[in-house]
DNA sequence: ACAACAAATGAGCCGTACTTATTTATTTTT
DNA sequence: AAAAATAAATAAGTACGGCTCATTTGTTGT
């Protein structure tokens, strides 16, 4: 053993390591989270995943509820941020709703515990106002603005409510992300997406026609440049 | 005193009433779990309620769980009966989609807690083929039976999902609900019902105009005929 | 070297889901 | 009609999880 600083570690109890405490508390809830579910993951298992005592959580958060809820902050935020620059990249709203739908629903696919602990568990008690209220505004107001840019453009009809349109889209990305999270169905996240939004897109242009309004040639363009885009930022993170 | 029964009943500690005790606990559990939510109640409550003991609601109920879904069970199943008879007295998919969102929506304008107890809390652990699931697959199969014999009668396109229309319908109306229940934001019920249905026929609908396909005196009368229906219930049940 | 500080903890309180051994109202038997 | 059998109901208790507090102990400035 030549580092005389590794030498020191084994004689102490503990260290002082105040700003690390936190992210590696807030690292450790998540995996445990993720684990057993909200409900069978007490304090004391995410301490001793973390290497802390129990006590030293509650130095760190408020309570579970606190804890729990910023674990779901810090999944969500780079998740937002990411959508935020790339919906930029795509042109066109069915592109951009693809988009999201697609990251959604990825989401759901690839973190499934996550979402888990958002439908089953969150309590609306402190909810308004906080942080994951903020980060999940954030989210849905990504829809919302590609809605209300469509009804100025005159793309979209000028009678449709946005808040209702990105109702009707994430309820069906809830419903449909929901059988694969709790009844382990298999995802064909491009597939759903593009149906969801084709179909919810048909409602809403105002030029309709027999196969649910807009040139499909453009249509299927938009949801390509979507599709590319995601597959880059696979290949890119190898 | 006159009553000899009466009389008796003062001397006894408790008695023996096996088949009243499960509906008794059963309407206290749903009492006091909307008035404190799930986190806030306890069974020690719930039996205080029903004037019985702790161990008492055990020899009736599994568990906590087991009592919360069963009581969601008994809030589910008239509501579900109803809709499954009134849904035939109307003619016409939009209006008969139109009941199906009112009827969701009062109900969670009437019963928010119960509601709660729904998003809130929900275990998904033995969810999938028990009681609560099947009833709440009897309402959802209200509406695909609707989309399905739309497409059928050729009125909708051919190519639509059945199950992702009723998720987008769902979907769009727990999320105004929602605002509801947990925001306390006022609902006008028809007017968000027939909005979100039109706007999602607007999208399903094989006869697409620019106000949105189909004759808009038809889809008027339609949803008129499902108003007539509930204005009639609420008159009666006074 | 030592005082002052504050990070971290161990031990314990409290509330609640659930169990058990026991009591007691009711029914059956004779 | 009394005693035996049964099962409804309970009181008392166990286990465990969220949370707190007095105390310990590593760290820092003088």
């Amino acid at each position: 053993m030549p580092s005389s600083k590794n030498a020191k570690t084994s004689k102490v109890a503990w260290r002082r390591r105040k700003d690390q405490r936190e992210p590696e508390i807030l690292a450790a809830a998540r995996v445990v989270l993720e684990e057993n579910g909200i409900a069978n993951t007490s304090v004391a298992m995410i301490a001793a995943r973390a290497g802390v005592s129990e006590a030293t959580v509650y130095k760190y958060f408020d309570n579970k509820q606190d804890l729990i809820n910023r674990v779901l902050v810090a999944w969500a935020t780079p998740f937002v941020e990411v959508l935020e620059r790339e919906i930029k990249l795509v042109k066109g709203i069915g592109g951009q709703l693809t988009l999201v739908a697609i990251r959604y629903l990825r989401g759901m696919q690839q973190t499934p515990r996550v979402h888990r602990l958002y439908y089953q568990e969150l309590k609306w008690e402190n909810y308004f106002g906080s942080p994951l209220h903020q980060i999940n505004r954030r989210f849905s107001n990504i829809v919302v603005s590609v809605i209300r840019k469509g009804i100025d453009s005159g793309e979209l009809k000028p009678d449709i409510d946005p808040l209702v349109t990105r109702d009707i889209l994430f309820g069906g990305l809830e419903h449909i992300g929901q059988r694969t999270i709790f009844a382990g169905r298999p995802l064909d996240v491009e597939r759903e997406a593009s149906k969801l939004v084709s179909q919810i897109l048909g409602g809403i242009r105002r030029t309709a026609g027999p196969d649910g309004g807009g040139d499909s040639i453009t249509r299927l363009n938009e949801i390509i440049s979507s599709l590319q885009l995601l597959r880059n930022d696979i290949l890119k993170n190898r």
